[in-house]
DNA sequence: CAATGTAGTCAACTGGGTTGTCTAACCTTA
DNA sequence: TAAGGTTAGACAACCCAGTTGACTACATTG
């Protein structure tokens, strides 16, 4: 029997092939998972290149590569930081919040179709169960996202 | 709500991480994931280079390079394909093996410790959840194993 | 106001992957 | 059985997303 982690990063390989297929058929700048985690993570509050770092779980360098490229393609903008004037806020444009919407419907669409072949019960157990797990591990500061390899 | 793919990135760090925090308390060499995922794969049987490439969704090039360092580490070694000159088969030595038994102790530690924090059911659940959406998806050819971030 | 800490940027480097190319051996198929 | 296409493995060049390290400007703490 498998280790569970290597269910994991094969289900969360082939969920993200499929959402990665579906959003070239629409063609758009190529976006990695990266990426759409920024979205998500400016969704409600405004952050700075730091912060957005420790959320992926890289270094401040390289989310502000990552920030960098998404101001370029117009996705976020920068914006003074009111009190700290070494810092910006990074903020989700229209088009960021466009995509973000997008990319949710997608994500739903997938999830429908998992539901379907194994069972909505069992998809929120999974959901759920993860979850827990991970309030067990680190308790409310979020661990890094990016999976390493 | 996050979507399930971002719950599997995060629950195969967080399970990552602490796996490879109590490996390298016994002072291994530096094995990444992808040692691990070959040692797995060959367990039964034995393989080549470009069966294990395809194994972990990398390149031939790729898997020359981690059978090259398993090789010098001494956890496999090569012998000659019985009926392909080209070909050689990789194996696991003893200490491959005995690796691989030491990895599945710590894993079945790691599970455990989850089935104590989720339930044992959920666990289950999860385990079983995961790995019929893999079949619903890729019929019985495995996809590719490692998780492209 | 001094000492220490932090946000962001620039530069150099790392390393695990890729593509491209080649040789030797394999597998047709006619 | 020779010819044409395919495949295993090796070698080399390159890519690129991440890293470490150093620095400036501002913040915070004492």
């Amino acid at each position: 029997m498998d280790p569970v982690p290597v269910l994991l990063a094969m289900t969360y390989r082939a969920m993200g092939d499929r959402f990665h297929d579906r959003l070239r058929q629409i063609g758009l700048e190529p976006l990695r998972p990266a990426h759409g985690y920024v979205f998500r993570f400016l969704k409600e509050k405004r952050a700075t290149t730091v912060d957005i770092g420790q959320h992926l779980g890289v270094t401040k360098q390289a989310a502000a590569k990552i920030v960098n490229e998404l101001d370029e393609w117009g996705y976020v903008l920068r914006e003074p930081h009111p009190t700290d004037k070494r810092a910006q806020y990074v903020a989700l444009t229209g088009k960021g919040r466009d995509y973000l919407r997008l990319a949710d419907n997608l994500w739903a669409d997938l999830e429908a179709e998992m539901a379907e072949a194994i069972g909505a019960d069992t998809l929120t157990a999974i959901r759920t169960g993860l979850a827990a797990y991970l309030r067990h591990v680190h308790g409310e500061d979020q661990p890094g996202l990016r999976p390493v390899w």
